[in-house]
DNA sequence: TACAATACCAAGCAAGCGCTTGGTTAGTCA
DNA sequence: TGACTAACCAAGCGCTTGCTTGGTATTGTA
């Protein structure tokens, strides 16, 4: 999958010098914000000076703004593959949940992380941008859900639903241990009961 | 509520220089973000200069714990003052839900959003002020969706749910809009059949 | 082996940042 | 009236920030 998109040249390849500054970047702006996260923090991230980060992009916005674009794209992707793999509307539904926590709590969790929170860091283009990606994605939740409603698994309006599961799901990154007890299949399976009423 | 608790010194009387500076910074820092705060935003916000701030807090951290300090008990106070009005456990959820919706997208908005996703720009001293002040908060939360699964209302383990809830009720500051179609209430009652197993 | 293109260094600039200092003004109350 | 205090100004200091510039290694390709 990855490495599908890195040969189309979709998604920078994590192991050559942007790559890993992406990586690296997606960490930093999660854990201390990008406004706190300096150039000169960015750069000894991945052993260069400071000034050298321009070589690769324009400006630090620009690095916020590979490191969504670059999630978003990897995670579509994703989803699509898991409901290509779900049979009934409650599968993909719960497809949708696990790939979700997934990109948040996983090996994309920091890029993700970043995506939500730091919207407002990026400028008006980028924010435009980005907003055309995540239509793509938001799709795929909205027609999985109007499918669970009309078959009766769900009573709120499916893009009402969806704001509540975003807010649900993401802010599981400020909780969620995956070495405690319960298992990320658990955890999707105590949001899809958010969404769904089950007959037990 | 809000006279009484200014009476008792517990909250800064709004009409006051520091109340006032301490309802802009709210404002000032949900919608630019703590660090994309300067005091000098802060102080032309209130007509003053920058330096005139150091009169009112000893440093900026300390305004933005202000803001979270007062936010969180003006809130745990009004959260009481419902509950108590409340008469069965489903009542007594939804108007928990009712009362956080409130605060998140009602007057203290601001500074309930500061709350929610300032957290990390806290130094350790006021994280630990804050936690206590939040433990307060969030037991009448655990209390209430303990009850409700007691009687067989609710499925999933209180603390998780209340998580999930957490995540879902604070991101409607991302997206709610009171002069749309949806009131207060109605998406107050849409929260709760997330919680809660209707027999509708 | 020539030669680009890529990746980086060394040095530093201009602007903006939080905050300090010493002093002034306006209001309160004995 | 005079002592006291809360609220603020004027000026600027020391530091950090994002970013620029001109040059140098390193790498891939013919």
């Amino acid at each position: 999958m990855l490495e599908k998109l890195v040969a189309e040249g979709i998604i920078t390849d994590p192991k050559s010098p942007k790559g890993r500054l992406i990586q690296a970047a997606a960490r930093l702006f999660r854990d201390k914000g990008y406004e706190r996260t300096t150039v000169r923090d960015l750069a000894a991230e991945v052993g260069i000076l400071s000034g050298s980060l321009f070589h690769h992009f324009k400006n630090k916005e620009r690095i916020l703004r590979a490191v969504m674009e670059e999630a978003i794209l990897l995670n579509t992707e994703s989803m699509k593959a898991a409901l290509a793999e779900a049979n009934t509307a409650e599968e993909r539904v719960l497809a949708l949940i696990k790939c979700e926590l997934k990109s948040i709590l996983g090996d994309t969790g920091a890029a993700m992380t970043v995506l939500v929170f730091e919207w407002r860091s990026l400028n008006e283009d980028s924010q435009k941008v980005i907003l055309e990606l995540r239509d793509i994605y938001e799709q795929l939740w909205l027609d999985a859900l109007t499918e669970a409603k009309d078959e009766g698994l769900v009573v709120i309006e499916p893009f009402i639903l969806r704001r509540l599961l975003t807010g649900a799901l993401s802010w599981t990154v400020n909780w969620y241990d995956d070495s405690g007890e319960m298992d990320l299949d658990e955890l999707a399976r105590n949001a899809l009961s958010l969404a769904i009423k089950h007959n037990i």
